[in-house]
DNA sequence: TTGTACGCGTTATCAT
DNA sequence: ATGATAACGCGTACAA
């Protein structure tokens, strides 16, 4: 089957027996056309199925509507959710959002990144990958003047927007309320310190420990990737050490995930034995036999804030002025089962 | 900052003084160029850093390269999967998948639908929406020559292609296995209906239960949509009926989720006292306090395929003719602990 | 082998 | 208020 041939504007106008210019006016509401031909335009546009042809536009005002969102992965909750955010922010606007994923790969960013350049969308989302180091290829974005917007996951590159959470207040309360509970001796599982975020929480962990004269033991503290498995190997690490403790703070609720499974291996009681507060929030946290104390991060207002920076944003370079602006959010601390010394 | 300006084949021919036409066929490779310009124009190219401009060359061959992927819910992590799938079968030929979500809305689907065929995609992969019954806004993209390809969810329309996975027998399977361990009351939570996969995923079941002479009630059957929260009710709804079962078979492993944790509440063990089967292998399922059972769909593989149907169609659409192409695949049963009556 | 000219569908500019 | 024309960047049929 061929393509149906698609009806244009010049359809329209021999139609009509008048200019295509007149029905181009005519459909863009232009007021230097008679209402009587607006209408007339507008009812035989209806009429032949007449629909606007995105890529001439586009071709012609170098605008398409596009912008473009890379995530390490979409299918985690949390990415998930703050594109969800940015699609009901743009949507109305008349956007369509583009997804990429860069699979925690530098070299799969870049390509992204370059693919959607060539797509010519008129900005970016993007959530850095663990092994983003270089950043050349964010820079060039940049230069290129599109707007660009960090959510979650940043470097600190000027001129670029970012949206992200408060990871020390979350990390900080989450490690106070351990301790509150009567944990003494907090092991910390985080993620690459490259990644701000998880530096971030380390740093906050460590100022909770410090503010309650709790000493900091390097060998409760370590660094690995956000999977249950690596939770699983990260507490066979943590028990081959001989270090006792009686709570895990994990930057992840993968790993937390992992974690308990090991520990329980082991067999230690949650909470009653070992304490454990993850971080995300992750759906599965909710439901589990023992529901996981974790530290939601507002996600879906993530996406929205971003949207409305962008936004702000294009309108800005209108007027020919950068502006590089920073949103904090606040996290919050879900109190669930794994975390209450004396049990639920 | 304002847009760097691009470079086009007009910016190389000058430079050359040649005419833009030379270098176009340069730049494809034509065979009707002489070497030594070829290498010229390459070489030219290079240095001023030239990248061909997608959104011309689209309006111009009337393809973009891109193809759209229609999905309920991204961070599934099963249609994230096939996301997956699709994205490695296609990006080496050039492709990028640019991603929709229904939101489960028949709607939201046709606006989707829409704004990709505005978009000038060159195929559209759709995993149909759970309210989706009338199907025009589907067939209006067959009707347009687009190549259209269902995976897992997909609806009966003449033209369309399709990639799927035999619910049925995974449904049997899981079910006999159930009844193989001794299990003898099978009440079974499934989806609606309305959606292929869960029609069948109840056939299964029910032809499992009369291979084995077992008489199927009524009572211990339902239809739900795929959250926890709609287990934790069906059971809820289950135990009012005070009908004794002593297995669940789950069309959702999220349904199996909050079905074990209200089980649990009123005091059942599992795998002990009730066993359990999820359905689709989601990723926490194997991490679980107790790992479930659950049939598994090899999604990154309906990916993989239904990107070369697609890949298969625009071939055959050059010489005209009308495939209609339908892949089943075959589901794998996990067998973990919330199935062995004696426990584990 | 290379150049000229046109068209893809749209909007903006300049006339009328 | 409307029309003619150029331009966005590219590929290609036709001419040379």
């Amino acid at each position: 089957m061929r393509q149906k041939e698609k009806v244009t504007i010049y359809d329209i106008s021999k139609k009509l027996n008048i200019s295509a210019a007149t029905v181009s006016r005519a459909l863009n509401d232009s007021n230097r056309v008679s209402l009587k031909t607006k209408e007339l335009v507008l009812k035989t546009a209806k009429a032949l199925n007449y629909q606007q042809n995105a890529l001439a536009l586009a071709l012609k005002s170098g605008r398409t509507f596009n912008v473009g969102v890379v995530v390490p992965y979409i299918n985690h909750t949390f990415f998930a959710s703050v594109i969800r955010g940015i699609e009901e922010e743009l949507e109305p606007k008349g956007y369509h959002v583009i997804i990429c994923q860069s699979h925690e790969d530098v070299n799969n960013e870049a390509k992204q990144l370059k693919t959607l350049l060539n797509t010519h969308i008129d900005g970016i989302f993007i959530s850095v990958s663990k092994t983003t180091e270089d950043v050349k290829h964010i820079e060039e974005v940049r230069d290129e003047g599109i707007p660009l917007i960090f959510f979650d996951r940043k470097k600190d590159i000027s001129g670029v927007s970012s949206v992200t959470i408060n990871d020390y207040e979350g990390a900080y309360n989450a490690t106070t309320h351990l301790i509150e509970q009567g944990y003494k001796k907090i092991a910390h599982i985080g993620g690459d310190h490259k990644l701000q975020i998880y530096k971030h929480r380390y740093d906050g962990y460590v100022a909770a420990l410090n503010d309650h004269n709790i000493a900091i033991d390097e060998n409760l503290i370590m660094q690995v990737s956000s999977t249950v498995e690596a939770g699983i190997e990260a507490v066979k690490l943590l028990m081959k050490r001989k270090i006792a403790f009686d709570a895990l703070f994990s930057a992840s609720d993968y790993v937390a995930l992992g974690g308990m499974r090991e520990l329980r291996a082991h067999g230690f009681k949650i909470p009653e034995d070992i304490g454990v507060v993850g971080f995300s929030n992750e759906p599965f946290t909710k439901y589990l036999e023992r529901p996981l104390t974790t530290v939601g991060q507002t996600p879906v207002l993530m996406g929205q804030i971003a949207a409305q920076v962008f936004l702000e944003q294009i309108s800005d370079v209108k007027k020919n002025v950068q502006v590089e602006k920073k949103v904090v959010l606040s996290p919050e601390l879900y109190t669930r089962d794994t975390s209450s010394k004396k049990g639920s």
